[in-house]
DNA sequence: TGTACATCAGTGAACGCGCGTTCACTGATGTAC
DNA sequence: TGTACATCAGTGAACGCGCGTTCACTGATGTAC
């Protein structure tokens, strides 16, 4: 009987506890998601899932990471999409970012929230959270190397597109914004509109 | 007995839930912020708010409306400390902002977050968030007319204006950002900072 | 001014819920010889 | 190849917790006459 060898070591059970919880949270939300409901919803007893995690947070980390890695992939690829075209990348960056936001709301909030409390605790969790942010660094760079933004302090510009960006999505998946529903052609028009700001010579 | 009479009837019992809600979540934090738990700390029986708010959220929709009293009154007074200097009114404004939310991060997170599930439910809390709203719409208006700010589209730059300090403030309270730890001057500086992005002639 | 009565704003006890976490246990697996 | 044994990853039962909410009740207050 394979099936009942396999019931009782679970085989995998750490990796499918974090996707199985990655699920539940983009479908029901993180009010949704405890380790009790996810470990009887995998067939297993509500102990099970400390054998692999010492606690509730220790999981939502790897959730986290998870959801960093689809982020970073996300903007990893519109850069290749556009290689050496900057200011496509910049653009298409921004809407990705925000895109990301608004498909993926309840991870983009464990992302960056603060239900988990203190994010450098967890090793994995910083080390992506940082590379991601390095992608950002990165495009507005190559921007600024190739004059399409201008060369003041890098930091402040990065600093600057980033909290554009991330305080728009957190708007709209908070529905503060009054708009019509959202679409993605819709926010593609918002990003490119407010991206402007930065451009040299868009002036008036 | 004075004392004896005042302990039946509380007098101002709704108030005082709103009041000492406010303080807790101030304090300790949402977590921390139950009804049970506030009534026992009014010295009340746990039934007792029910005779005012219909649930939880209806108390906790009363809170936020505090919260935007608060910033609302802030970004007021900045206006007014300031009279006909628009450029500095935006600037204040921004940066009274992102205090707001500095200092009162977990009141900030109640009023644009999620925890209240919607919002436009409840007209006292829609009513005085357009108002805030409506704030900053004025003084990105008169900056365009006069020359501060570019003519194209109002909605677009208090949007992006909007996006650009709510941005910041999340990532500030949300402890997104590598800078040593905040303090009042540090805001005041990277929002002035960031804000140079929006106005004609500082290019380069 | 005094009384009867309706209404209001509390009490106090209870219900049921889902949760995180622990722990002695046991079945399955891997390894040394 | 077969056996003894350590280790690993589950079980299942239980604990204690704080929570939101309800409800029959009662004391205090306000009002009509």
């Amino acid at each position: 009987m394979k099936l009942r060898k396999k019931n009782y070591h679970h085989g995998n059970l750490k990796e499918e506890l974090v996707t199985k919880g990655l699920q539940i949270l983009k479908n029901d939300g993180i009010e949704s998601l405890s380790l009790r409901k996810l470990a009887l919803e995998l067939k297993v007893t509500v102990g099970a899932p400390y054998k692999h995690f010492k606690d509730n947070e220790e999981l939502l980390s790897e959730i986290a990471v998870k959801g960093f890695e689809l982020l970073k992939e996300k903007l990893e690829e519109t850069i290749q999409k556009f290689p050496a075209k900057y200011l496509k990348q910049f653009q298409e960056a921004g809407i990705a970012y925000v895109e990301f936001a608004f498909e993926n709301e309840e991870i983009f909030r464990l992302m960056y929230g603060s239900k988990i409390k203190n994010h450098s605790k967890y090793e994995n969790l910083k080390k992506i959270g940082d590379e991601s942010f390095q992608v950002l660094y990165l495009i507005v760079k190559n921007c600024q190397d190739n004059g399409i933004l201008k060369k003041t302090n890098t930091d402040s510009i990065v600093l600057a597109a980033w909290s554009l960006v991330h305080g728009l999505s957190i708007l709209i998946i908070d529905k503060q914004l009054n708009f019509s529903i959202f679409n993605k052609s819709e926010i593609r028009k918002q990003v490119l509109n407010l991206q402007k700001q930065f451009f040299v010579g868009t002036k008036s």
